[in-house]
DNA sequence: CGCGAGCTTGACGTTGTTCAACTAGAGTGG
DNA sequence: CCACTCTAGTTGAACAACGTCAAGCTCGCG
């Protein structure tokens, strides 16, 4: 990492040859309708966050964001599938969400001393933004749209967090297995015979539970006629009867 | 509620009688140190603030903000013990944080359309102020340094949710009664034989477990000499062992 | 004194983990 | 092309953690 040359995704060529760097990469990404946080940013104020960004590549594996480290940088996905996970007492990991393009994620560091709250690593190979988040929280002082869309962000973190707390310590194992199924497809995926480079100890760790315990399920799942699976493909053939699952916990 | 006379706290008359009654109380109360959310607010700003708030007095066990209803107002506490919880699948529920005096609770509506994401219920006697969450968009918008905070203040509600998420998904028995009683211990009573008026139900809700199970524990410490208790007090006495038993899960 | 709500204890059943064995598939080297 | 290896996935049996249910207890209060 850092050593591979950085390409611009969009024109395909290295950094010091495409002139208009900034605007066929980060205007093009930062303007995507699910960008939304940016979206109140003028060019100007645009120029001055994604001046002197750093966008690196990561090896599938690679930690992109360790866990209690201190740094000043926020993350942009561009290009990829990442994990954000918490390593908590006894070697347990609990993933937290899965970041993928355009995805924005401040680590838990902001206005708090920039201890990062969380590792994030990559999942498929990414290519991602590192923007210092002094000057996100510049542009949070001086535009105040942005100010709301960035407190919005948070405030939407927090209800999934929320969400997150009653799923996992509230429902029985089908009923997590049946959560992490759906929030695949419905919030990563957007397909139904879907397609997932994670291991059946990262589904795992987004349930709560070992992965044998989530390989039992998903084969309850099986024979009872809900899901097909083939390695990490899946689908979804009887989703009434997962979300019925999923409620009843 | 509501037909009990709004008392002012400090001059013990009643709002009508109290002609300085915003000063008297809204000023002191959100100068209050602990109170860091408000304290870049002028004067000027907390009297736009405070104008048209009500102030309320519940009775134990009476719901202040019920989950999942839509409320414009953030609650602010003068008076009393209140307990934030999530009513979550057959019939559980999660404690996820205790309030108290001079403190200060969105429910998770604010930018969210103000569906509140807690029920929150008072545990003694509360006094509260209920604001217009209107107001605290508009100062919000005008005010950075209160921006700041406020943003500061959903950044840190969120660190701790991912660190209960840990505690409750993680850890044995034994690791999360120790964190309950640290809690108390240490962001609550701020004294060591404490006393706390909540039911071993309430307890055991904070703890992911059931009021058996959580009693048996508090059973186990008893009789390993950690703690002692009696009703509602509790004395820690070897509080390293607890903080081991909270760490190692 | 008796009532009732909350607390405590014990026996038992269920949920979920651990550990070990086995299987499938992908890469490697002869 | 065939062993060989390595990793991830799967399965089963024993076990531990935790919940459920029922009974008994305590203590404040009328």
């Amino acid at each position: 990492m850092g050593n591979i040359p950085e390409i611009c995704v969009n024109c395909v060529k290295e950094k010091d040859e495409c002139g208009k760097h900034l605007d066929c990469c980060c205007k093009n990404c930062f303007r995507l309708e699910d960008s939304y946080i940016f979206k109140h940013l003028t060019n100007i104020e645009l120029d001055y966050l994604v001046e002197g960004k750093q966008q690196i590549q990561y090896k599938p594996g690679e930690t992109i964001i360790k866990q209690n480290t201190s740094s000043t940088y926020v993350v942009c996905v561009r290009e990829g599938l990442a994990k954000v996970y918490v390593e908590g007492v006894k070697g347990k990991n609990s993933v937290v969400r899965l970041i993928k393009k355009s995805d924005f994620i401040t680590g838990g560091g902001l206005f708090n001393g920039n201890i990062q709250q969380f590792t994030i690593s990559a999942v498929t190979p990414v290519i991602c933004c590192l923007i210092d988040s002094a000057k996100l929280v510049k542009l949070f002082s001086e535009n105040n749209e942005f100010a709301v869309e960035l407190l919005r962000h948070h405030i939407k973190q927090n209800s999934n967090l929320v969400n997150k707390l009653v799923n996992l310590t509230q429902k029985y194992m089908p009923g997590r297995v049946a959560d992490t199924l759906l929030y695949l497809k419905n919030e990563i995926c957007y397909s139904n015979p879907f397609s997932i480079p994670l291991t059946r100890q990262d589904l795992a760790d987004m349930s709560n539970m070992t992965k044998e315990s989530f390989v039992r399920i998903l084969q309850e799942f099986k024979v009872s006629g809900l899901i097909k699976t083939k390695g990490n493909s899946f689908e979804i053939t009887d989703e009434k009867a997962l979300i019925s699952i999923s409620r009843n916990g």
